[in-house]
DNA sequence: AACACTATTGTC
DNA sequence: ACAATAGTGTTC
């Protein structure tokens, strides 16, 4: 039997690696579908919403088993055809199921079923009653002042702008409405921000840089932007991006997970008289899909957000800028394993529109790119105000009296600067008290029950926590083995720095900032105003200090830990080390007075920790790409990582052997399938982890081997019983 | 993944 | 005898 009926081919919301056909709706003709609209439908017992994606005369299913699409959901496309190929090559590139990959790219309200209708912006204003309060009355409240002070100066102030300027200002808009001082409306029109602008000169070398990219605006041009910190890197991003928003196109401005560099928003608002559609992990649903909304229609100009910005839809979509881009966060660590910097480069080729790279501190994969000719290369070496970047010294603390974690020399240079009125920065990569908790009288340690990992104390809250699982117990008075009150905390984190700084320095206050500390919402950036304000002078803090923040009254910067990135079982600990220890450095410092930077160290013969300090950064990563090289390591060969963990260790062997099989079965000669091997850490959270690497100096036979392999394996009934996954480009390689 | 169906073990 | 539950199969 023939039927006419044309059918649906639709992308379904679960982890196979297929489409799925449906019959249109009753009384909707097929053919005035366009591709990219959504679709209710029945799923096994289930209700889902599937995204168009194409019409076709006939299914390769039998035409008896399709069943009829609930309803239509939109009148226009969601996604447009290039967005389409930008998803479609993803879930390809990183062997992701489609249907995984496109729902990624929906703000949840959408994947929901909600309607796409943008309903207008909320405004906020200063009642008759709010304008006349005085700041006597928020001597207690010094937030709403500022909430109540913005709306009376701007006469009103969209969500939108309240959402890229402030943290958590919900609750204290909804503390002034409470009190009648504040109103809210939904506008349809958005909100346009005024204040006159300066425009700081451009130095040479960032009006050269301005120049070639522009000269690039039409078509496909990848840059590296590399400039050292304080070079001004932003004040390039800010003349582009007005640029483009002149000659009428969008720009979209990526950033690490790290509270979004407010001060990278603000300077945007500052200077951009247009609505910004911000992206970030603060937003709520509603939030979310408005800021998606006015992205696509064009509304908003200028969209800034972390990595899953980058699937968001434009109107005509002109330059992309990926700030910090040698940072691991743009790799999502979970689920749709994608990378937000190397989709974003293809969707500028896609777009055939220029994307800029930039960072002090570029990754080992961009610069040889550069080397290779794919990227061009623009430095920013010039501090502003012909500043002197801050040389590193390289303590040795070999045979020093170390207390707790700080050198004596540490802590007399540190008193020096504080006398001197400077404020000292300490960088600690490690939360808590101690990492461990050991009897001193049998040798006891606290383990995690779950993971192959010692407890972290956390005195304060008198708890021992594994900082992998999550899991806490309270801190036992005696050893559990064998009763004695001989407990000793082994090792330092930043909680046990701090007690010893307060009590080295008990003149000065200290402030600490690490997860623990900053666990509330908006903690940190009021932390962070109190630190600039002055009002602590030591500052204590694990990579949280590290990213975006700036500190000026800084004079002194000590790093206390970074060495251990000299014995790390990744293959990117050095790349990392350099990049960690280089952020923090640049924290440091005014114009002025450059800061004094000192890395504690017990091997300050290191040639490579010599390097580094020495010869700077771009150095250190030539001698780090020859040795990737030798080694037959990205970015010289293309790898990819299949994980899997289960209750029993013999299961996620036995799974992983028998991908490495199928992967020897394909025959292809130029892949390589290395395991599989336990993880570092064999267990966690009382599962059995094991990882099989997967190497080729070809990138297309990584990938042919792979789809075949998965192909093999997927169906099995140990891919059943195993939690697995598959890492294309894994940053992290456990 | 989410859900349902089936075989299996545990409990009164 | 029945229920909690581990193992399997299915999704157009």
């Amino acid at each position: 039997m023939t039927s006419f009926q044309p059918v649906l081919r639709l992308f379904v919301p679960c982890p196979l690696r297929k489409t799925f056909d449906y019959l249109p709706p009753a009384d909707v003709e097929a053919y005035a579908l366009a591709p990219g609209v959504r679709l209710k439908i029945p799923f096994g017992r289930r209700k889902l919403v599937g995204v168009l994606l194409e019409v076709v005369a006939d299914s390769e299913v039998d035409r008896a088993a399709l069943k009829p699409a609930i309803e239509v959901l939109d009148s226009e496309p969601l996604l447009d055809a290039q967005l389409f190929q930008l998803l479609d090559w993803a879930s390809r590139y990183y062997h992701h199921p489609v249907g995984e990959v496109y729902q990624a790219a929906l703000p949840v309200l959408l994947r929901q079923g909600e309607a796409a209708e943008f309903k207008g912006a909320v405004f906020w204003r200063a009642t008759a009653e709010g304008c006349e309060l005085s700041e006597e009355r928020f001597k207690r409240a010094p937030k709403q002042w500022q909430v109540l002070q913005w709306l009376r100066r701007a006469g009103q102030v969209s969500e939108f702008e309240l959402n890229a300027a402030l943290e958590n200002w919900r609750p204290v808009v909804k503390r002034l409405a409470e009190q009648g001082w504040v109103v809210s409306e939904r506008l349809p029109q958005m909100p346009v921000t005024r204040a006159p602008v300066e425009r700081p000169a451009l130095n040479h070398e960032q009006a050269q840089a301005v120049t070639e990219i522009s000269a690039g605006l039409a078509g496909f041009h990848p840059f590296l932007l590399n400039g050292i910190t304080g070079s001004g890197k932003t004040e390039v991003y800010l003349t582009l991006t007005e640029q483009v928003i002149a000659s009428g196109r969008q720009v979209l401005v990526l950033v690490p997970e790290i509270g979004l560099t407010p001060q990278l928003v603000e300077r945007f608002q500052a200077r951009l008289h247009v609505p910004i559609a911000v992206l970030h992990s603060g937003l709520n649903d509603q939030e979310r899909l408005d800021a998606w909304l006015i992205a696509r229609a064009g509304t908003a100009p200028l969209v800034i957000g972390t990595r899953s910005a980058v699937l968001t839809p434009f109107k005509d979509l002109g330059l992309v800028i990926v700030d910090e881009e040698h940072d691991a966060s743009f790799k999502q660590q979970e689920g749709f394993r994608y990378s937000g910097r190397d989709v974003a480069v293809m969707r500028a080729r896609l777009g055939k529109i220029p994307v800029v790279l930039g960072s002090a501190t570029p990754s080992l994969e961009t610069l040889y790119n550069v080397a290779q000719g794919r990227y061009r290369e623009l430095r920013l070496t010039q501090r502003a105000g012909n500043a002197v970047p801050p040389k590193i010294h390289a303590l040795d603390v070999r045979h020093q009296p170390i207390q707790e974690g700080v050198s004596r020399p540490l802590i007399q240079l540190m008193r020096q600067h504080l006398e001197a009125n400077g404020q000292v920065l300490l960088f600690l990569n490690r939360r808590g008290f101690a990492p461990a908790l050991l009897c001193h009288d049998c040798g006891w340690s606290a383990e995690c029950k779950r993971c192959d990992t010692h407890m972290v104390l956390h005195q304060a809250d008198r708890r021992l926590r594994c900082h992998h699982c999550l899991r806490e117990i309270p801190l036992m008075p005696a050893c559990p083995a064998c009763g004695s009150a001989e407990l000793r905390a082994v090792g330092h984190g930043t909680e046990r720095i701090e007690e010893l700084l307060k009590e080295q320095f008990p003149e000065y206050p200290v402030c600490r900032l690490d997860r623990d500390t900053t666990r509330r919402k908006g903690s940190l950036d009021r932390m962070l105003d109190e630190v600039r304000q002055g009002k602590y002078r030591i500052l204590i803090g694990t990579q949280m200090i590290a990213k975006g923040h700036h500190f000026p009254d800084v004079t002194l910067v000590g790093i206390l830990n970074a060495e251990q990135g000299l014995y790390s079982a990744d293959f990117r600990g050095l790349e990392r080390m350099a990049q960690q220890i280089l952020q923090v450095a640049g924290r440091a410092g005014r114009m002025e007075r450059p800061g004094t930077v000192v890395m504690q160290t017990h091997h300050p013969d290191h040639p490579l920790l010599q390097e580094l300090l020495g010869a700077g950064y771009m150095q250190f990563a030539q001698t780090l790409l020859a040795e990737r090289r030798q080694a037959e390591l990205p970015p010289y060969t293309a790898i990819a990582l299949f994980r899997a963990e289960a209750s029993r260790k013999e299961l996620t062997l036995s799974f992983l052997e028998q991908v490495r099989d199928a992967l020897r079965a394909t025959g292809i000669a130029e892949v390589l399938a290395l395991g599989p091997v336990m993880a570092p850490m064999e267990r966690r959270a009382g599962r059995y982890r094991a990882q099989l690497l997967v190497q080729s100096d070809k990138r297309s036979a990584l990938h042919e081997a792979l789809d075949l392999a998965l192909r093999e394996v997927e169906g099995s009934a140990l891919g059943r019983k195993v939690r697995w996954s598959l890492d294309v480009d894994p940053v992290e390689t456990f």
